[in-house]
DNA sequence: TTCATGGTTCGATGCTAGCCGAACCATCGC
DNA sequence: GCGATGGTTCGGCTAGCATCGAACCATGAA
């Protein structure tokens, strides 16, 4: 009677707090000790153990060993776009995080998506690429000539990752905007092009902070208008039964 | 520490086995009672109650009264993605299926992903759909004029479409391609088309069976070229540890 | 009204899996 | 070689939850 893959081992693993909260340290690409991640979850360390060899078996996350540490990394972009998709289901399901802080602001405005930007700018990012014709094309949303032309001025290596078997493009859900940014090979070189010019920095969360020339730089490289006020959190259209049909 | 929606408690609810098994009975979009989920996951009626009760508590499902029968189906079409997505990583987690008789091959080749078409032929057509220049941008894979043209003569009523609250184009990850498939609200219409000229129907799992001259019908219409011969199964070019990063 | 069927609620049971402390192994610096 | 630090393994405890039978409600048919 069943169909496909079987779904529910791999998301029970997703379903235990701790290797929840593990597997989110480890959304921003970086990779973590055993140490770094069982401070994450909350937990000791035989417990972090445990868990991150149950991730390692399913090939969630994959490991390296330098020295005494043990390093932990996301097995991939796939499985960071999953974790993206699924807080997407766990905001419009009602499980609203309500620690609208000052942290939730800055990561809905611009953050670290395993290794390409995310939130809104991440978006208008990818909406203004379109818009100029840098980007087309709906599957693997190809580079245009002219948008080749526009990242090899932009200090991308077109040739080289064109080589890998990662694509070029590709969309990932936000799961704050819900809607589509750019991941992919390209969105990781953007972003490296982004920090290696100093027009933001990752902070220790998964928060990436624009400075001001560093935005106006970036906004004005890509062609996007600037990012529109945060209107005003708490004040919610749908208080009780967000009745949205979201997608 | 944490940042974003808690995916642990969505995670958990689809990481038992016979909620999942209810989800995927439910991910061809009909809507389905209690009995007959608590068939398909193999549980009594109560225990299929009770979980049922959970998964509408999250906003995963949604029931429907009709007579002394509750109907339930999937929320909405991004639950239908985010399993959608967990069925490729549990692939290439190497919780492979190994029964990959006739039926998975039918599941692989042409099937239906909530109301839209997914599968071998699925990502074909968002393919040729690109390649006539019919649906081009990224992120919500706009129509193009021809696209217009095409669909209003293929009867669609775009205009109805676009009333909606549902976006008219939007990619799907698909598990067995591990490509992008042509989901929203034009896809359930382009789904709707196929089963309304008799080109295929719906199986009583999510296999959509073409008939021949369906088949040869749609791939003209739609510029396809027909479907490559499938490949021996276990032929697997990875056999014991499918080291691939994947996207 | 009365019976039959679909669904829910309740209580009891049993298993699984997360958690920690303690002991053990590996690596580094001295 | 010796301590110190990072990680893993082991054993035992506990809590949570899936499961089922039985009793109970609701709807439709006779």
């Amino acid at each position: 009677m069943k169909e496909g893959p079987a779904i529910a081992p791999v998301a029970a693993l997703l379903g235990d707090p701790a290797r929840a909260n593990m597997l989110a340290a480890l959304m921003d690409g970086r990779a973590l000790t055993v140490s770094e991640l069982a401070q994450a979850a909350g937990v000791t360390l035989p417990t972090a153990s445990g868990h991150l060899a149950k991730l390692e078996a399913a090939r969630l996350v994959a490991a390296e060993k330098q020295g005494r540490h043990r390093y932990f990394r996301l097995s991939g972009p796939d499985v960071a776009q999953v974790l993206e998709a699924l807080m997407g289901l766990a905001q419009r399901t009602g499980a609203v995080r309500v620690r609208t802080g000052p942290k939730d602001a800055a990561l809905r405005s611009a953050r670290v998506c395993y290794d390409h930007l995310a939130g809104e700018r991440g978006v208008a990012l990818l909406d203004g690429l379109e818009r100029q014709g840098l980007v087309a094309g709906g599957d693997d949303l190809a580079l245009t000539d002219q948008g080749r032309d526009f990242f090899t001025r932009f200090g991308v290596d077109l040739a080289r990752l064109e080589k890998g078997r990662r694509p070029v493009c590709r969309g990932c859900l936000d799961w704050s905007e819900r809607r589509l940014h750019l991941g992919g090979a390209l969105g990781a070189a953007i972003l490296s092009g982004i920090v290696e010019r100093r027009w933001g920095r990752r902070d220790e969360s998964r928060a990436l902070v624009f400075t001001p020339d560093g935005l106006e730089a970036f906004n004005g490289t890509f062609g996007l208008s600037p990012e529109p006020p945060t209107e005003q959190p708490g004040a919610e259209p749908a208080p009780a039964a967000p009745r949205i049909r979201v997608l």
